[in-house]
Formats: C-alpha cells, structure tokens, sequence
DNA sequence: AGTACCACCTGACGGC
DNA sequence: TGCCGTCAGGTGGTAC
C-alpha cells in the first residue's frame, strides 16, 4: 500500500522501534530484492552498525548508519516492515531479517517483490541521482505551482510522477483531484493558479489526514473516494455513479459531475 | 515532453 | 472443485 502516508508509517516505525541497536547478523530470505549491491557487500556494510535515525523523500525510507551511508527502502506495490521477537514466527513474504543483539528482528516484507533495498551515500545525493522531484509534503504553494503550470500532459499523470513530485500514487491522486473538483484527464495547461492552490492545499490535507489515521483506509471519512473504489459505487458527495477510466495505465475513479 | 505498451512478481477474485 | 483470465496503491525500459 506504499504511497507517501504509508511510507511516512513504516518510517515513523522504524524510528521508534529499531534505533540505536546493534545489528548482529544480516538474513537474505530472497535477493531479488536488492537494488545495485550484492548480498555479501551489502551485508558487511550493515554489520554491527545501529541506526541513528530515519528520513523519507516520496516514496523512500532511509535508516541512517552511524559510521555513514543510508539503507534505503522502497515498497513497491505490496512491502512493508514488521518488528518481532526471537520465536515468534517470520511474516509470510518476508524477503529479508536484519536480526539485533537485543533479540529482535526487523523484517522488509514483499508479496510481489516490486521493493528494492539498498545503500545509499546520502539522502540528497540518491534524490538527485534518481531525479527525484520535491516531496509533496515539503513543497510550498508557490513552488507547487510553478512545476505544474507550465506541463504539457494531464494533471493525474504529472501528479503522480515521481520526477515531478515524490509521494503521490494511484490512490491519493484520485482522492485529491477528487476533492478538488478537478478532472484526472484534465491539461495541466487548463488548471488556473487558483486551481493549482486549491490542489496543493487539498494534498496537504489529505496526506496529513492519512498519516493521522495511520494509512489505515478503513478509518478515513465515507465522504472520501478511496472508500469507494468498487465497480458501481456511487460519489459519496452527490450520488452520480462513479465511472472508472483508464489514465497513465492505471485504472482511475472519478465523479463525473462534481469533477471537472 | 508525453504517451503507450511491456516487463518484473505473487495472490485474490470472478466466471465457467 | 479447479482452471484461467484479469487485476492490483510501483517503477523502468523501449519505441513512437
């Protein structure tokens, strides 16, 4: 479910509950998962160390490794971290156990193995090698709309890249477009400066609000879209029957006459 | 620059 | 019950 609020979970996690102990061993349960290093390289960087702290950029977590350098972690479609005992039983799906002297493990866990792990120098430096654009939580309306404003294709697609902003998925994409009364097939080039306001505001609040609930969809408010993505749902807002369409390739839900 | 399509993986679900 | 096609909240490559 990795899009920005469940990413900024999994880091609020990893913070409160594997900082500042040691590592003691390293298990690869599967190495597909590894993005530009090898196990054994990768296992010897992480030996011993503790992790000092955690950032995230869109849809990337980084533990800090005191000596220096970053593990980074992306969820793809289906990831996520989970904490346990010595004796408990390992998460299905797990690709990976990072296994503390205290005892615990810390497992990166990955049903379809779209997630990477990796090391990086630092946060700035893997942005800009990625191409990163700024993260949607930390951008200012003024800058906001200036990325925007000027792009040729629709506003779901340069929402939801990555290049352009870091954070937003299929998922909340939908959600703010819908609570902005914005069509998801829309030119950027027709959005007014208010618009692009009202979208950047409408973001924050929903991203805020999803990291309030956890990421948890089964606790934000019904008047929300993305408590009704099913085939023949109707829009929360007025009851028109939401219609499903296909943009950038991904299967989009919209209201046909609040959206515009 | 933007778009369209394929690929990478596994699991859930609906139809027959 | 079982098989099969389709789809899923992401990203990268390629070709137009």
């Amino acid at each position: 479910m990795p899009e920005l609020p469940d990413v900024e979970i999994f880091r609020q996690y990893l913070d409160s509950t594997s900082l500042h102990q040691q590592v003691q061993k390293v298990v690869f349960l599967n190495r597909d998962i590894l993005w530009r290093i090898s196990p054994a390289k990768f296992r010897s960087i992480l030996d011993g160390k503790q992790f000092q702290g955690s950032a995230r950029h869109g849809k990337y977590a980084f533990a800090g490794l005191d000596g220096n350098g970053y593990l980074g972690f992306h969820f793809g479609m289906s990831g996520s971290l989970k904490y346990f005992k010595a004796g408990d039983e390992i998460p299905v799906h797990t690709r990976m156990l990072i296994r503390f002297v205290n005892g615990y493990y810390l497992a990166y866990v990955s049903v379809r193995k779209l997630g990477k792990l990796f090391i990086a120098k630092d946060v700035g430096t893997f942005i800009g090698e990625q191409q990163l654009g700024p993260d949607a939580l930390a951008i200012d309306t003024r800058a906001f709309q200036s990325i925007f404003q000027n792009r040729r294709g629709s506003v779901k697609t340069a929402l939801m890249n990555q290049q352009v902003l870091a954070g937003l998925g299929n998922i909340y994409t939908d959600e703010i477009l819908f609570q902005s009364g914005i069509h998801p097939t829309r030119k950027c080039s027709q959005v007014s400066g208010k618009e692009w306001k009202l979208v950047h505001h409408t973001m924050r609040t929903v991203l805020n609000a999803a990291i309030k609930k956890r990421a948890q969809p089964e606790r934000f408010p019904a008047s929300y879209l993305t408590s009704h993505r099913n085939a023949g749902e109707d829009c929360p807002r007025c009851g028109t029957q939401l219609e499903i369409m296909k943009v950038g390739g991904r299967t989009t839900y919209f209201c046909p006459n609040d959206q515009h």
